[in-house]
DNA sequence: GCAGATGAAATTGGATACATAAATTCAGGA
DNA sequence: TCCTGAATTTATGTATCCAATTTCATCTGC
């Protein structure tokens, strides 16, 4: 039989949403169609807070509702998409709150990773990697002006470290808690680095998070728990800063769109 | 006997599910079919592993393939089940390492809600239903000997505490989550409550229980942030204490079943 | 002119039919 | 007897069909 665990479609669908490659060899039908329209979503080619019709997606992808009603449930369940009470589903939107807790949430459980990785020992080969990836992290940076391609490079080292630092844990619970809290769009480890791309204190940004990294990872290392808990939340609060002139000034990158301004939908129902 | 845990996603399954009626009025079959399914996997009707076939739920439920489909996706992403690397699901099983880690993750974000709570101030309203709530487990604690009914009570009581404090938090996303980790079987708050329930240390368990939810409400009345998260994590500790015992002294509990002894799925590292 | 009702179109929830891939079984040969 | 391989059976994945409800629009009455 098998003692296997979770995360199937997770790790692939997180892969291709970040990276931002197109869909073009996943299995099933019904995957496909889910990573598409978390696409769609998250692009803004689909309006936030409106109705996806299973027609029009069938319309749209050319497959049959069945591997589309399959993707929503999915989605649903995932965060993206909210049901209504009439039947179907609607793009959900978050507030500015919303979106401040589900950052705030992951940098909490990433905490506890970190705490767990320190505690219970880290495997030696996961934190070969993960230095590596900060040394990697450091040559991007070594640079003192960071065009378009460092910074995306970054990202992808960035989230490729978080991704590692999940393993650190050794908690396979933890680790798809983990992935589940970064597929709200916004509260991924990378979701809002580089948008200040274009003022100076850029650089410095990601500079003072590598530096997080190190201390992270040193903690860890000497099984300091403590230290590494707070340091990993206090880590996340990075998003939290870069969060407002996130929604106010960069309003093209993937998900921003989910995110309206005033109000609270904190308590609830929002009407399409 | 214990008609306790369960509770899924949305607050219509949980009125369902936490009062225990059969799930005879349930909205849409898929809904149906979901809550009878889980109890099914809680109660160990369906043995802990095995596959679950679309075709045998169709004979034992009496509903077509569609509902028992989106069923089946649900509660996978739940993480009851888990999709077969050939299609289809099967049953998923637990390490006691897994559980352990569970119900960790749970105290974190419970500590993170009262966190919460405390620094941005708590509904009076809710503040004054928790007090509620406390006086009446006080009132079943107050006897010196505790029944079988006493118990179930407290049960009550006491899952009814721990969603006021999701929603003393105020955050709809840290209420969605806590829902979400609560649904693993065991996390749940009231997963191992009362597995002592023959042992004379029973009611002291209860006791200290009660006089920690007694400090968590105090810490947030008093805006005392991190003592109310210190004092959440640690009484999330209860249930770890009780987890070895219930694995090994009560195998009728709800879902324990699921739990697999020997061997530890956590530190197998999954591909990414 | 507006509100309510009525009817038609559209959409979801559910059932079934079909195709493809996996598993099991049975047969044949070493 | 055991292994191998092919055929049959089984199960999932997908497409389509049906029914019931919702939604939208128009029409009528006040």
């Amino acid at each position: 039989m098998y003692t296997i665990l979770s995360m199937g479609q997770h790790s692939k669908t997180h892969a291709a949403a970040v990276s931002g490659d197109h869909p073009e060899e996943a299995g099933s039908q019904a995957v496909k169609v889910q990573l598409r329209l978390r696409e769609m979503i998250l692009s803004g080619e689909l309006t936030a807070g409106s109705r996806i019709t299973e027609l029009a997606m069938v319309d749209k992808l050319k497959v049959s509702r069945t591997p589309i009603r399959a993707a929503l449930i999915r989605l649903e369940q995932e965060g993206l998409l909210q049901q209504m009470p009439s039947g179907g589903f609607a793009i959900r939107q978050f507030s500015e709150a919303d979106v401040a807790d589900a950052i705030e949430l992951r940098g909490t459980i990433e905490g506890l990773a970190a705490r767990f990785a320190a505690e219970r020992g880290a495997s030696a080969e996961v934190l070969t990697q993960a230095h590596q990836c900060l040394d990697e992290i450091d040559g991007v940076l070594s640079q003192s002006v960071l065009n378009e391609e460092a910074f995306s490079t970054y990202v992808r080292l960035n989230a490729q470290f978080h991704v590692l630092l999940g393993r650190l844990s050794g908690s396979a619970v933890l680790q798809r808690e983990l992935e589940r809290v970064g597929g709200l769009p916004f509260a991924s480890p990378s979701g809002f680095v580089g948008v200040q791309a274009n003022t100076a204190k850029a650089r410095d940004m990601l500079i003072v998070g590598q530096d997080q990294h190190r201390q992270i990872l040193e903690a860890i290392a000497n099984c300091e728990g403590a230290r590494a808990e707070s340091v990993t939340r206090e880590h996340s609060r990075l998003a939290q800063r870069n969060l407002r002139d996130a929604v106010r000034h960069t309003p093209n990158l993937p998900g921003v769109h989910l995110i309206f301004l005033k109000g609270d939908s904190s308590c609830k129902n929002v009407t399409s």
